[in-house]
DNA sequence: TTATATTATCGTAATATTGCAATATATAAA
DNA sequence: TTTATATATTGCAATATTACGATAATATAA
């Protein structure tokens, strides 16, 4: 991110930016499409079904659960992953807010 | 960003991502929501607001432009800028389409 | 025209991200 | 215990982001 000043902005503002910052790549947002697409949360099958290396998804997946967005589960050998919904919650009622109140103003 | 594979992945995925992108900041949250405070679309006051250099608010707001998340527009020898909500409306509703069909499932 | 005000661009240093091969770790099965 | 399976970590190269000083570009005012 290069130096960046986030001790200047509010803890909210940095929360959001940082959920909206693990939803920034296309990988991750196929990541979620895909944990939401199978109705059991198998995890492997990510690495098949993106064209990505193993260690890339993995990598992703760190990120999108050190933002809170996903959680992750250990079952047998293996780890399942799955959505969390709070934290799209949060977003989601973030900009419902602002959408909500920007249809009260006129603009340039 | 390093080198992404954005070829790979379709068009939504890739439009959300960059909006998404372009919110993954604390100093573009903080520009949007100083956007939404004023009921006039003032643009040189948020250099004053934010703790932040004129070039790099300049920046921010490229990338915010560039992602369609604001609109600019000549006002005299200043440049007003306002949300542009349909832009907000594009990622709001692809949450909520999202929040909506997770309650739905059952997880680890 | 000249001066002032406002915003954008350039150049650059510091740091972060992306992707993957190689390797490590951990659990399950044989 | 050995082997196979699944995921994480390390190390590295290529590229992107962040921030800002210096400067350019543009429009208004004097």
């Amino acid at each position: 991110m290069g130096i960046s000043k986030t001790e200047h902005f509010s803890d909210s503002q940095n929360e959001i930016a940082t959920i909206a910052k693990a939803l920034g790549h296309p990988a991750r947002i196929a990541i979620l499409e895909y944990l939401m697409s199978v109705d059991s949360c198998i995890c492997g099958d990510i690495v098949n079904e993106l064209p990505l290396a193993q260690p890339t998804i993995s990598q992703h997946l760190k990120e999108l659960k050190n933002a809170g967005l996903i959680k992750g589960s250990i079952e047998g050998n293996a780890i399942c992953y799955c959505i969390n919904d709070s934290c799209l919650e949060t977003i989601m009622s973030y900009f419902m807010n602002m959408a909500s109140r920007l249809k009260k103003k006129t603009c340039c």
